[in-house]
This record gives C-alpha cells, structure tokens and sequence, in this order.
DNA sequence: TGATCATATGAACATATTTTCAATCGATTC
DNA sequence: GAATCGATTGAAAATATGTTCATATGATCA
C-alpha cells in the first residue's frame, strides 16, 4: 500500500522533508540511471543544445568542411567557430583531419546523424510549439 | 571546377571572407535545415542539457510524480524544481494534473523517453570520455 | 630564413542560466 | 473565514557559457 503522509520507514531518502509518495520515489530511485550517468547524458546533450554547434554539427553531417568555410558558412568569426571546434572534438562527436594548412572537420560516426534525426524527427512531430499553460 | 581562391561567382555567401570550398560550402547550403529550424531544434536540446532538467525527465520516464516528490528524490529546493518544470511544461515536454493541492507531472509523450534512450545508447557505444587530441 | 596562410589558444567581456529567498496563489479543512 | 499545505512566481545572486580581440602555432612557399 502507498502512504500518502510524509514519512518514509525506510528514512534514508525523505530525511526531514514532507515527502508524498515515499513508493514512487523508492520505485523512481530503483529505476533511474544513477546521477553520474545522468550528468554525462545532460554535458552530451548540452553540445546539441547551442545554435552554433549544432549548425556546425548539422554542415558536417553533410560534408567535410574546414574551419574557414565553417567561418563562411555560419558567418562567424574564425577563432569562435575553431573554439566550438575544439569542445566537439573533446566530446568525441567530431574529427580533425590536417592537410597541409588546412585542418578539416567531420562528423565522428553515423550515431551523431542519428541523434540529430531524432530531434528533428521530434519537431516535425509537433503540433506548433508556444505556450504550455 | 572548384575554385580554391576566396571569390564565389554567386557572391551571395561568400562575401568579402575568405573562403576555400565554394562549392561545398554551396553544397551544404543546400542541404542544410534552415536556421530557424536548427535555432528551434537547439532549444529542444537543450532542455537536456542541464543535469536537473535531465533528472526530472529521468524521473517521469518512470512515474507520475509531484512537484514535492522531485524535490525529495533530486535532493533540491521545491522552487528550484518548480521553475524547471515550468521551462519543460512551456516546452510541452512534461504535462501537468492538478488534483486538490497537488500537481501530479509526467512525460508529455513517449517520443520524449525514446530521444532519452537514443542519448543513453550514445553513451553506453562511446570507448571511454576523454581528451580528444 | 622570412613571409604568408589557416588554425589554435588565452584573457577579457558580455550574456545566459540556475538557484535561492521571500512572498503569493489555490485548494482543502477545521 | 482563518489556518494550513502544496505549488508558483519574482527578483537577486552566483555560475556558467559564448564571442571577441590579440597573439601564438604549424605548415607552405619564395
């Protein structure tokens, strides 16, 4: 049987605060990933979550591109397109391959088109976004 | 042929920039979603993006729960959790049911579990995070 | 070797985000 | 209708994030 007061028997998770549904909270806390996990999922999302990356990313999901054309491409300057570089390329979502001078940029592996996809899919999806009340 | 200097005979792009691929970068104009779309699809990313929010939805993915639960199980502020859930419900990625005092929230829709297993599954192909240089 | 091009890096600045505290709203109960 | 409980809102403070400018690196070519 749920309780619906603010004890838990168990006292390890609700401590001193009022606490509704001590079962669902047990249930949630045996389910969820744990938060080291969760953290690592939202510092992968958040890549996604900027407008300059994921312009970036989605060029690249459609050519190899350098650096400058990136510039070029999203009309920016070259030194904060080469930052946002360097964060995708230390998440491991992006490649750098030199060539002489130029240093050329690429999606790492078919999983980032994939996630990519996702979202969009996501959008299509709905009805017209806007206000939740 | 591709020229490899910085003029594009369109000029629409390239501007006064220099620019070594016109071609590609033409290329993936064309391919591209349009900024709005990407700006949009950022947005959505980024609901993800931050580890509380990321919680949250782990939590609903799981059951219904009030705003008071959320609190005990994230260990935060019931304000704190409060002003997240309100960024998710403006979103229309979590619903909300009030029922006497207590508002009861969960996933809008099944699509939202599936962009969190997508991202889960990233992490769980992924070798090892690191450095990427 | 010196000049030049493409890219990378660092520090400073500007902007966003998130959490907190205090106060308010809504609904129930006495 | 006063008190209480859960949830929401607003403003302020603390953090984090992104872009810019100036400069450094690495590679090519004269």
């Amino acid at each position: 049987m749920v309780e619906t007061t603010h004890s838990d028997e168990r006292g390890a998770i609700c401590l001193s605060q009022p606490c509704i549904h001590p079962a669902a909270i047990r249930a949630v806390n045996a389910a969820m990933p744990e938060f080291g996990r969760l953290a690592e999922l939202a510092d992968f999302y958040k890549l996604f979550g900027d407008p300059t990356r994921l312009r970036i990313l989605a060029a690249l999901g459609i050519a190899e591109l350098c650096v400058c054309d990136l510039g070029v491409l999203l009309a920016m300057k070259q030194p904060a397109v080469s930052h946002q570089l360097r964060v995708l390329k230390q998440a491991r979502i992006v490649r750098a391959r030199r060539e002489g001078k130029v240093v050329y940029y690429a999606l790492k592996d078919e999983h980032i088109r994939h996630v990519l996809r996702v979202g969009l899919a996501h959008l299509g999806e709905q009805p017209e976004a806007g206000e939740g009340g």
